[in-house]
RNA sequence: GCGUCGGUGGUAGAGUGGUCAAUUACAACAGACUGUAAAUCUGUCGCCUUCGGGCUACGUAGGUUCAAAUCCUACCCGACGCA
Protein backbone atom coordinates (compact mmCIF):
# COMPACT_ATOMS: atom_id res chain seq x y z
CA UNK A 1 0.00 0.00 0.00
CA UNK A 2 0.96 3.44 -0.62
CA UNK A 3 -1.98 5.17 0.59
CA UNK A 4 -0.33 8.85 0.53
CA UNK A 5 1.38 10.01 -3.10
CA UNK A 6 5.11 10.05 -2.64
CA UNK A 7 6.54 11.42 -5.89
CA UNK A 8 10.25 11.29 -6.34
CA UNK A 9 11.50 14.72 -8.11
CA UNK A 10 15.64 13.92 -8.16
CA UNK A 11 18.24 11.57 -6.88
CA UNK A 12 21.54 12.10 -6.18
CA UNK A 13 23.83 10.57 -8.80
CA UNK A 14 25.18 7.18 -7.58
CA UNK A 15 23.74 7.42 -3.68
CA UNK A 16 20.60 6.46 -1.86
CA UNK A 17 19.63 9.77 -1.70
CA UNK A 18 16.92 11.59 -3.04
CA UNK A 19 14.27 14.75 -3.02
CA UNK A 20 10.50 14.28 -3.63
CA UNK A 21 6.77 15.15 -2.44
CA UNK A 22 4.42 13.44 -0.13
CA UNK A 23 1.29 14.23 -0.26
CA UNK A 24 -0.92 14.09 2.52
CA UNK A 25 -5.08 15.08 3.57
CA UNK A 26 -3.11 17.86 5.17
CA UNK A 27 -1.16 19.23 2.58
CA UNK A 28 2.59 18.02 0.92
CA UNK A 29 5.53 18.11 2.48
CA UNK A 30 8.52 18.41 0.17
CA UNK A 31 11.31 15.91 1.03
CA UNK A 32 13.86 15.63 2.65
CA UNK A 33 12.32 17.60 5.72
CA UNK A 34 12.77 17.75 9.28
CA UNK A 35 9.69 16.74 11.41
CA UNK A 36 9.46 19.17 14.59
CA UNK A 37 9.00 17.38 17.59
CA UNK A 38 5.43 18.47 19.72
CA UNK A 39 5.09 15.37 21.69
CA UNK A 40 2.53 16.29 24.08
CA UNK A 41 0.74 18.07 21.42
CA UNK A 42 2.94 21.14 21.52
CA UNK A 43 6.17 22.23 20.26
CA UNK A 44 7.49 23.44 23.24
CA UNK A 45 8.04 27.15 23.56
CA UNK A 46 6.16 27.90 20.06
CA UNK A 47 2.68 28.53 18.96
CA UNK A 48 1.62 26.38 15.59
CA UNK A 49 1.41 29.00 13.98
CA UNK A 50 5.14 30.30 14.96
CA UNK A 51 6.12 26.97 14.07
CA UNK A 52 4.06 27.06 10.86
CA UNK A 53 6.17 30.30 9.93
CA UNK A 54 10.00 28.81 10.41
CA UNK A 55 9.59 26.53 8.00
CA UNK A 56 8.02 23.26 9.60
CA UNK A 57 6.17 21.20 7.40
CA UNK A 58 5.05 18.96 9.84
CA UNK A 59 5.24 18.04 13.52
CA UNK A 60 5.42 14.77 15.40
CA UNK A 61 3.39 14.54 18.97
CA UNK A 62 3.44 11.10 20.89
CA UNK A 63 0.96 8.73 21.53
CA UNK A 64 2.29 7.22 25.07
CA UNK A 65 2.32 11.00 26.48
CA UNK A 66 -1.20 12.22 25.09
CA UNK A 67 -2.26 8.59 25.68
CA UNK A 68 -1.47 9.31 29.35
CA UNK A 69 -2.79 12.98 29.08
CA UNK A 70 -5.21 14.60 28.50
CA UNK A 71 -6.31 10.78 27.33
CA UNK A 72 -6.87 10.02 23.80
CA UNK A 73 -10.43 9.68 23.95
CA UNK A 74 -10.40 13.03 25.15
CA UNK A 75 -8.47 14.27 22.09
CA UNK A 76 -10.90 12.68 19.33
CA UNK A 77 -13.41 14.13 21.29
CA UNK A 78 -12.02 17.56 20.35
CA UNK A 79 -11.94 16.56 16.77
CA UNK A 80 -8.74 15.05 16.48
CA UNK A 81 -5.26 16.43 17.08
CA UNK A 82 -5.24 18.50 14.25
CA UNK A 83 -7.97 20.37 15.46
CA UNK A 84 -7.12 20.07 19.22
CA UNK A 85 -3.58 22.02 18.62
CA UNK A 86 -4.52 24.11 15.80
CA UNK A 87 -1.89 22.44 13.65
CA UNK A 88 -3.46 22.81 10.09
CA UNK A 89 -0.39 20.91 8.28
CA UNK A 90 0.78 17.21 8.06
CA UNK A 91 1.07 15.49 11.35
CA UNK A 92 2.78 12.53 12.26
CA UNK A 93 2.67 10.62 15.78
CA UNK A 94 5.15 8.13 17.50
CA UNK A 95 3.83 4.75 18.30
CA UNK A 96 5.00 4.90 21.99
CA UNK A 97 7.83 2.41 21.22
CA UNK A 98 11.04 4.96 22.14
CA UNK A 99 9.13 4.92 26.03
CA UNK A 100 9.55 1.35 25.85
CA UNK A 101 13.12 2.38 25.60
CA UNK A 102 13.55 5.76 27.42
CA UNK A 103 11.47 4.35 29.73
CA UNK A 104 12.88 0.92 30.40
CA UNK A 105 16.13 -0.28 30.29
CA UNK A 106 17.34 3.66 29.44
CA UNK A 107 15.48 4.23 32.79
CA UNK A 108 18.16 6.14 35.15
CA UNK A 109 20.89 5.48 32.92
CA UNK A 110 23.00 7.74 30.81
CA UNK A 111 22.04 6.02 27.53
CA UNK A 112 20.32 7.96 25.45
CA UNK A 113 19.03 8.17 21.27
CA UNK A 114 22.97 8.44 20.54
CA UNK A 115 25.61 6.79 22.74
CA UNK A 116 28.94 6.12 23.08
CA UNK A 117 29.62 2.08 22.84
CA UNK A 118 32.77 2.05 24.36
CA UNK A 119 31.88 3.43 28.02
CA UNK A 120 31.29 0.15 29.49
CA UNK A 121 29.13 1.76 32.59
CA UNK A 122 26.00 1.69 30.06
CA UNK A 123 26.68 -1.82 29.78
CA UNK A 124 23.33 -3.76 30.37
CA UNK A 125 23.46 -6.03 32.83
CA UNK A 126 23.10 -9.23 32.72
CA UNK A 127 19.09 -9.68 31.84
CA UNK A 128 16.43 -11.68 33.23
CA UNK A 129 13.42 -11.49 31.62
CA UNK A 130 11.37 -11.62 35.09
CA UNK A 131 12.53 -8.52 37.22
CA UNK A 132 16.64 -7.49 37.29
CA UNK A 133 15.80 -5.54 40.31
CA UNK A 134 16.89 -1.95 38.10
CA UNK A 135 13.88 0.19 38.49
CA UNK A 136 12.34 1.04 35.32
CA UNK A 137 8.69 2.33 34.56
CA UNK A 138 8.72 0.14 31.28
CA UNK A 139 8.60 -3.64 31.44
CA UNK A 140 9.22 -5.28 28.09
CA UNK A 141 6.29 -8.61 27.54
CA UNK A 142 6.03 -10.10 24.37
CA UNK A 143 2.23 -9.40 24.01
CA UNK A 144 3.01 -5.68 24.95
CA UNK A 145 4.50 -3.10 27.35
CA UNK A 146 3.52 -2.68 31.06
CA UNK A 147 4.29 1.13 31.71
CA UNK A 148 4.32 2.63 34.90
CA UNK A 149 3.16 6.74 34.31
CA UNK A 150 6.03 9.03 34.88
CA UNK A 151 3.18 11.46 35.58
CA UNK A 152 1.58 9.74 38.45
CA UNK A 153 2.60 6.25 38.52
CA UNK A 154 -0.52 4.36 37.35
CA UNK A 155 0.09 1.13 35.84
CA UNK A 156 -0.73 0.95 32.24
CA UNK A 157 -0.36 -1.88 29.07
CA UNK A 158 0.40 -0.77 25.96
CA UNK A 159 -0.04 -3.46 22.98
CA UNK A 160 0.49 -2.81 19.72
CA UNK A 161 -3.27 -3.10 18.81
CA UNK A 162 -3.58 -0.25 21.61
CA UNK A 163 -1.13 1.88 20.30
CA UNK A 164 -2.85 1.51 17.04
CA UNK A 165 -6.64 2.38 18.29
CA UNK A 166 -4.70 5.71 20.46
CA UNK A 167 -2.94 6.92 17.38
CA UNK A 168 -6.68 6.86 15.33
CA UNK A 169 -7.86 8.57 17.85
CA UNK A 170 -5.26 11.01 17.60
CA UNK A 171 -5.72 11.04 13.83
CA UNK A 172 -2.37 11.84 12.41
CA UNK A 173 -1.53 11.42 8.41
CA UNK A 174 0.93 9.38 9.50
CA UNK A 175 1.55 6.92 12.62
CA UNK A 176 4.08 4.49 13.10
CA UNK A 177 3.86 0.71 14.48
CA UNK A 178 4.55 -0.03 17.89
CA UNK A 179 7.74 -1.42 18.19
CA UNK A 180 11.20 -1.87 20.64
CA UNK A 181 13.72 0.81 21.22
CA UNK A 182 16.56 -1.49 21.77
CA UNK A 183 20.29 0.00 23.29
CA UNK A 184 23.60 -0.92 20.91
CA UNK A 185 24.58 -2.51 24.60
CA UNK A 186 22.59 -4.84 24.34
CA UNK A 187 23.70 -8.51 23.47
CA UNK A 188 23.18 -10.02 19.94
CA UNK A 189 20.90 -12.58 21.00
CA UNK A 190 18.93 -9.98 23.08
CA UNK A 191 19.05 -7.90 20.06
CA UNK A 192 17.95 -11.10 18.03
CA UNK A 193 14.80 -11.44 20.44
CA UNK A 194 13.96 -7.75 20.63
CA UNK A 195 13.72 -7.83 16.65
CA UNK A 196 11.35 -10.50 16.36
CA UNK A 197 9.42 -9.52 18.57
CA UNK A 198 9.16 -6.04 17.10
CA UNK A 199 8.26 -7.55 13.74
CA UNK A 200 5.51 -9.44 15.41
CA UNK A 201 3.77 -6.17 16.54
CA UNK A 202 4.43 -4.65 13.28
CA UNK A 203 1.80 -7.03 11.66
CA UNK A 204 0.02 -6.81 14.73
CA UNK A 205 0.08 -2.89 14.33
CA UNK A 206 -0.89 -3.11 10.74
CA UNK A 207 -3.27 -5.76 10.97
CA UNK A 208 -5.22 -3.28 13.53
CA UNK A 209 -4.47 -0.53 11.27
CA UNK A 210 -6.25 -1.98 8.32
CA UNK A 211 -9.06 -3.11 10.35
CA UNK A 212 -9.62 0.60 11.49
CA UNK A 213 -9.48 2.52 8.06
CA UNK A 214 -11.88 -0.10 6.63
CA UNK A 215 -13.98 1.02 9.54
CA UNK A 216 -13.16 4.53 8.43
CA UNK A 217 -14.36 4.02 5.56
CA UNK A 218 -17.39 2.27 6.05
CA UNK A 219 -18.09 5.59 8.35
CA UNK A 220 -17.54 7.65 5.48
CA UNK A 221 -19.38 5.47 3.13
CA UNK A 222 -22.08 5.66 5.88
CA UNK A 223 -21.92 9.66 6.30
CA UNK A 224 -22.36 9.93 2.57
CA UNK A 225 -25.28 7.79 2.35
CA UNK A 226 -26.76 10.08 5.08
CA UNK A 227 -25.88 13.54 3.47
CA UNK A 228 -27.03 12.27 -0.15
CA UNK A 229 -23.58 12.26 -1.59
CA UNK A 230 -23.20 9.60 -4.18
CA UNK A 231 -19.98 7.29 -3.57
CA UNK A 232 -17.10 7.56 -5.71
CA UNK A 233 -16.97 4.32 -7.47
CA UNK A 234 -13.66 4.81 -8.60
CA UNK A 235 -12.42 5.05 -5.52
CA UNK A 236 -13.32 1.88 -3.50
CA UNK A 237 -11.55 3.60 0.17
CA UNK A 238 -13.77 6.44 -0.90
CA UNK A 239 -11.14 8.39 0.59
CA UNK A 240 -9.19 11.08 -1.64
CA UNK A 241 -12.34 12.61 -2.47
CA UNK A 242 -12.79 13.14 1.21
CA UNK A 243 -10.17 15.42 1.90
CA UNK A 244 -11.77 18.42 2.23
CA UNK A 245 -15.41 17.44 3.01
CA UNK A 246 -14.43 15.49 6.02
CA UNK A 247 -13.54 16.21 9.22
CA UNK A 248 -10.02 15.14 10.41
CA UNK A 249 -10.81 11.98 11.91
CA UNK A 250 -12.66 10.75 8.94
CA UNK A 251 -9.56 11.41 6.59
CA UNK A 252 -7.05 8.13 6.04
CA UNK A 253 -3.91 7.61 8.04
CA UNK A 254 -0.72 6.04 6.82
CA UNK A 255 0.68 3.87 8.62
CA UNK A 256 4.81 3.24 8.77
CA UNK A 257 6.46 0.62 9.81
CA UNK A 258 10.10 0.72 11.84
CA UNK A 259 13.51 -1.38 11.44
CA UNK A 260 15.13 -2.07 14.07
CA UNK A 261 18.14 -4.46 14.52
CA UNK A 262 20.66 -2.60 16.51
CA UNK A 263 24.53 -2.42 14.84
CA UNK A 264 24.52 -6.11 13.82
CA UNK A 265 24.32 -5.51 9.57
CA UNK A 266 22.89 -9.16 9.57
CA UNK A 267 19.67 -8.03 11.82
CA UNK A 268 19.23 -4.61 10.23
CA UNK A 269 19.13 -6.06 6.72
CA UNK A 270 16.79 -8.78 7.67
CA UNK A 271 14.53 -6.25 9.29
CA UNK A 272 14.49 -4.34 6.44
CA UNK A 273 13.88 -7.46 4.14
CA UNK A 274 10.96 -8.44 7.02
CA UNK A 275 9.35 -4.93 7.31
CA UNK A 276 9.82 -3.67 3.76
CA UNK A 277 7.86 -6.31 2.41
CA UNK A 278 5.06 -5.43 4.63
CA UNK A 279 2.45 -3.28 3.40
CA UNK A 280 3.34 -0.42 5.06
CA UNK A 281 3.23 3.52 3.58
CA UNK A 282 6.43 3.97 4.84
CA UNK A 283 9.56 3.19 6.79
CA UNK A 284 11.22 4.04 10.43
CA UNK A 285 14.22 3.60 10.89
CA UNK A 286 14.79 3.04 14.48
CA UNK A 287 17.14 2.30 17.64
CA UNK A 288 19.61 3.97 19.61
CA UNK A 289 22.63 3.85 17.74
CA UNK A 290 26.69 4.55 18.98
CA UNK A 291 27.15 7.62 16.55
CA UNK A 292 29.83 5.70 14.19
CA UNK A 293 27.63 3.44 13.34
CA UNK A 294 24.53 5.64 12.50
CA UNK A 295 25.46 5.62 8.31
CA UNK A 296 26.29 1.95 8.11
CA UNK A 297 22.91 0.92 9.77
CA UNK A 298 21.02 3.79 7.59
CA UNK A 299 22.83 2.22 4.16
CA UNK A 300 22.39 -1.14 5.11
CA UNK A 301 18.67 -0.51 5.85
CA UNK A 302 17.69 1.63 2.57
CA UNK A 303 19.34 -0.18 0.51
CA UNK A 304 16.76 -2.73 0.82
CA UNK A 305 13.73 -0.55 1.47
CA UNK A 306 11.44 -0.05 -1.99
CA UNK A 307 12.89 2.91 -2.94
CA UNK A 308 9.37 3.91 -3.67
CA UNK A 309 8.07 4.53 -0.08
CA UNK A 310 9.23 7.49 1.97
CA UNK A 311 12.04 6.70 4.94
CA UNK A 312 11.88 8.09 8.33
CA UNK A 313 15.14 8.14 10.20
CA UNK A 314 13.77 8.70 14.19
CA UNK A 315 14.49 10.82 16.42
CA UNK A 316 18.00 12.16 14.48
CA UNK A 317 18.77 15.76 14.49
CA UNK A 318 22.19 17.11 14.53
CA UNK A 319 23.13 18.79 11.48
CA UNK A 320 25.99 16.52 10.99
CA UNK A 321 23.86 13.55 10.90
CA UNK A 322 21.20 15.30 8.60
CA UNK A 323 23.51 15.54 5.73
CA UNK A 324 24.44 11.58 6.60
CA UNK A 325 20.82 10.37 6.14
CA UNK A 326 20.19 12.61 3.30
CA UNK A 327 22.80 11.62 1.53
CA UNK A 328 21.89 7.68 2.07
CA UNK A 329 18.13 8.06 1.50
CA UNK A 330 16.14 9.33 4.10
CA UNK A 331 13.49 11.63 3.23
CA UNK A 332 12.19 12.46 6.65
CA UNK A 333 14.03 13.22 10.43
CA UNK A 334 12.19 14.15 13.84
CA UNK A 335 14.61 15.07 16.83
CA UNK A 336 13.94 16.74 20.09
CA UNK A 337 17.35 18.77 19.84
CA UNK A 338 16.80 22.00 18.13
CA UNK A 339 13.61 22.66 20.59
CA UNK A 340 15.79 20.99 23.41
CA UNK A 341 18.89 22.53 23.08
CA UNK A 342 17.19 25.99 22.05
CA UNK A 343 15.71 26.09 25.78
CA UNK A 344 18.27 24.93 27.34
CA UNK A 345 20.82 28.05 25.75
CA UNK A 346 22.31 26.02 23.16
CA UNK A 347 22.12 28.11 19.57
CA UNK A 348 22.83 27.11 16.29
CA UNK A 349 25.01 29.29 13.74
CA UNK A 350 26.82 28.70 10.84
CA UNK A 351 29.96 28.51 12.82
CA UNK A 352 28.56 25.74 15.13
CA UNK A 353 26.78 25.99 18.11
CA UNK A 354 26.74 28.40 21.18
CA UNK A 355 26.06 28.27 24.80
CA UNK A 356 24.80 31.79 25.08
CA UNK A 357 25.03 31.43 28.93
CA UNK A 358 28.48 31.30 28.55
CA UNK A 359 30.13 34.72 30.12
CA UNK A 360 31.23 36.20 26.19
CA UNK A 361 28.07 36.35 25.19
CA UNK A 362 27.04 39.14 28.36
CA UNK A 363 27.81 42.03 26.32
CA UNK A 364 27.97 40.76 22.89
CA UNK A 365 25.48 43.06 20.82
CA UNK A 366 25.77 40.86 17.93
CA UNK A 367 22.97 38.54 16.09
CA UNK A 368 23.06 35.00 16.96
CA UNK A 369 23.86 33.87 13.49
CA UNK A 370 24.92 36.54 10.85
CA UNK A 371 23.25 36.48 7.77
CA UNK A 372 19.98 33.97 9.62
CA UNK A 373 16.89 35.53 8.15
CA UNK A 374 15.07 34.44 11.57
CA UNK A 375 12.82 36.89 13.50
CA UNK A 376 15.49 36.01 16.37
CA UNK A 377 18.59 37.52 14.44
CA UNK A 378 16.69 39.92 12.82
CA UNK A 379 15.10 41.51 16.21
CA UNK A 380 17.25 40.55 19.49
CA UNK A 381 20.68 40.45 20.06
CA UNK A 382 23.19 37.97 21.66
CA UNK A 383 23.53 40.33 24.54
CA UNK A 384 19.76 40.34 25.50
CA UNK A 385 19.59 36.75 24.90
CA UNK A 386 22.06 36.01 27.57
CA UNK A 387 20.12 38.24 29.81
CA UNK A 388 17.18 36.78 29.33
CA UNK A 389 18.71 33.11 30.01
CA UNK A 390 20.01 33.91 32.78
CA UNK A 391 17.14 35.91 34.18
CA UNK A 392 15.61 32.53 33.51
CA UNK A 393 12.77 34.26 31.27
CA UNK A 394 10.14 31.99 29.55
CA UNK A 395 11.03 34.28 26.23
CA UNK A 396 14.78 33.43 25.97
CA UNK A 397 13.47 29.77 25.47
CA UNK A 398 10.48 31.21 23.21
CA UNK A 399 13.46 33.18 20.87
CA UNK A 400 16.36 30.70 21.09
CA UNK A 401 13.58 27.72 19.81
CA UNK A 402 12.45 30.35 17.15
CA UNK A 403 15.62 31.00 15.77
CA UNK A 404 16.83 26.54 16.24
CA UNK A 405 14.00 25.58 14.49
CA UNK A 406 14.06 28.07 11.60
CA UNK A 407 17.67 27.25 11.36
CA UNK A 408 17.16 23.98 11.36
CA UNK A 409 14.62 23.69 8.45
CA UNK A 410 16.11 26.09 6.61
CA UNK A 411 19.37 23.55 6.45
CA UNK A 412 17.44 20.67 5.33
CA UNK A 413 15.08 22.67 2.67
CA UNK A 414 18.92 23.82 1.33
CA UNK A 415 19.63 20.49 1.32
CA UNK A 416 16.76 19.51 -0.85
CA UNK A 417 17.41 22.73 -3.05
CA UNK A 418 20.86 21.12 -3.45
CA UNK A 419 19.95 17.93 -4.73
CA UNK A 420 17.47 19.39 -7.08
CA UNK A 421 20.52 21.43 -8.61
CA UNK A 422 23.26 18.76 -8.29
CA UNK A 423 24.88 20.24 -5.93
CA UNK A 424 24.06 18.14 -2.83
CA UNK A 425 28.12 17.45 -2.23
CA UNK A 426 29.20 21.13 -2.84
CA UNK A 427 26.69 22.09 -0.08
CA UNK A 428 27.50 19.65 2.32
CA UNK A 429 31.71 20.54 2.18
CA UNK A 430 30.73 24.29 2.31
CA UNK A 431 28.19 23.62 5.04
CA UNK A 432 30.43 21.29 7.21
CA UNK A 433 33.71 23.28 6.84
CA UNK A 434 32.33 25.84 8.64
CA UNK A 435 29.37 24.53 11.04
CA UNK A 436 32.27 21.50 12.46
CA UNK A 437 35.62 23.90 12.12
C1' G B 1 25.84 56.49 77.48
C1' C B 2 23.82 51.67 79.43
C1' G B 3 21.78 46.88 78.13
C1' U B 4 20.59 42.79 74.84
C1' C B 5 21.43 40.18 70.49
C1' G B 6 24.46 39.64 66.40
C1' G B 7 28.93 40.03 62.86
C1' U B 8 30.76 32.98 58.75
C1' G B 9 33.18 32.07 51.95
C1' G B 10 30.08 36.62 45.80
C1' U B 11 24.89 36.62 48.48
C1' A B 12 21.44 34.41 52.02
C1' G B 13 22.20 31.31 55.83
C1' A B 14 23.81 26.46 58.82
C1' G B 15 27.54 25.25 62.24
C1' U B 16 28.59 26.85 68.57
C1' G B 17 35.78 23.24 71.31
C1' G B 18 38.43 18.31 67.50
C1' U B 19 34.96 14.24 62.33
C1' C B 20 35.30 22.26 59.28
C1' A B 21 38.20 24.83 53.82
C1' A B 22 33.26 24.88 56.73
C1' U B 23 25.86 21.67 55.47
C1' U B 24 22.44 23.92 52.11
C1' A B 25 20.39 27.27 48.59
C1' C B 26 21.26 31.02 45.18
C1' A B 27 24.82 33.45 42.14
C1' A B 28 29.18 32.55 39.20
C1' C B 29 32.13 29.33 35.71
C1' A B 30 31.98 25.28 32.36
C1' G B 31 29.87 20.82 30.17
C1' A B 32 25.94 17.62 28.42
C1' C B 33 21.41 17.28 25.67
C1' U B 34 19.61 13.23 18.91
C1' G B 35 11.35 8.89 17.82
C1' U B 36 11.04 14.93 25.00
C1' A B 37 10.70 11.46 32.58
C1' A B 38 13.92 17.70 30.06
C1' A B 39 12.42 25.95 30.72
C1' U B 40 16.41 19.65 32.45
C1' C B 41 20.79 17.30 34.19
C1' U B 42 26.20 17.08 35.55
C1' G B 43 30.82 19.07 37.20
C1' U B 44 33.74 23.14 39.40
C1' C B 45 33.19 26.90 42.84
C1' G B 46 39.70 30.17 49.15
C1' C B 47 45.07 29.92 47.21
C1' C B 48 49.02 26.47 45.69
C1' U B 49 49.92 21.35 44.33
C1' U B 50 54.69 16.42 41.83
C1' C B 51 47.00 15.39 43.62
C1' G B 52 50.01 12.54 48.86
C1' G B 53 49.23 17.12 50.60
C1' G B 54 50.67 22.25 51.84
C1' C B 55 49.09 27.27 53.08
C1' U B 56 45.70 31.27 54.48
C1' A B 57 40.75 31.72 56.36
C1' C B 58 34.52 32.41 59.95
C1' G B 59 34.61 41.47 62.04
C1' U B 60 39.81 43.21 64.24
C1' A B 61 43.65 42.37 67.97
C1' G B 62 45.14 39.54 71.84
C1' G B 63 44.42 35.23 75.14
C1' U B 64 42.89 30.07 77.15
C1' U B 65 43.65 25.02 75.12
C1' C B 66 47.25 19.43 72.71
C1' A B 67 43.23 21.59 69.50
C1' A B 68 39.12 27.58 68.40
C1' A B 69 34.46 29.69 63.31
C1' U B 70 33.07 27.68 68.14
C1' C B 71 35.52 29.66 75.03
C1' C B 72 37.64 34.54 77.41
C1' U B 73 39.17 39.96 77.04
C1' A B 74 39.40 44.53 74.46
C1' C B 75 38.17 47.17 70.31
C1' C B 76 35.32 48.13 65.65
C1' C B 77 30.58 47.63 63.18
C1' G B 78 25.09 46.55 62.96
C1' A B 79 20.00 45.79 64.89
C1' C B 80 16.77 46.41 68.85
C1' G B 81 15.47 48.20 73.87
C1' C B 82 16.26 51.87 77.83
C1' A B 83 17.95 56.70 78.82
Amino acid sequence: MNIFNFKIEKKIPDFLGRAGVLTTPHGEILTPSFVVVGTKGTVKALTPEQTKDLGAQVVLANTYHLYLQPGDELVHEAGGLHKFMNWKGPMMTDSGGFQVFSLGVAYGKEISKVVSITDPSLLISERSSVNDGVPRLATIGNDGVSFRSHIDGSLHYITPEKSIEIQHNLGADIIFAFDECTSPTETETYQEEALSRTHAWAKRSLEKHLQLESKKAEDVANENRRCGRAPNPNDEVGISDFQEQYPSLLKPQALFGIVQGGRSEILRKKSAKVIGAMDFDGFGIGGSFAKEDMSNAVKWVNEILPEEKPRHLLGIGEPEDLFMGVENGVDLFDCVGPTRIARNGTLFTKNGKINILNAGFVKDFGVIDEGCECETCKNYTRAYLSHLFRAKEMLGAMLASIHNVYFINKLVSDMRQSILEDRFFEFKGEFLTGYLK
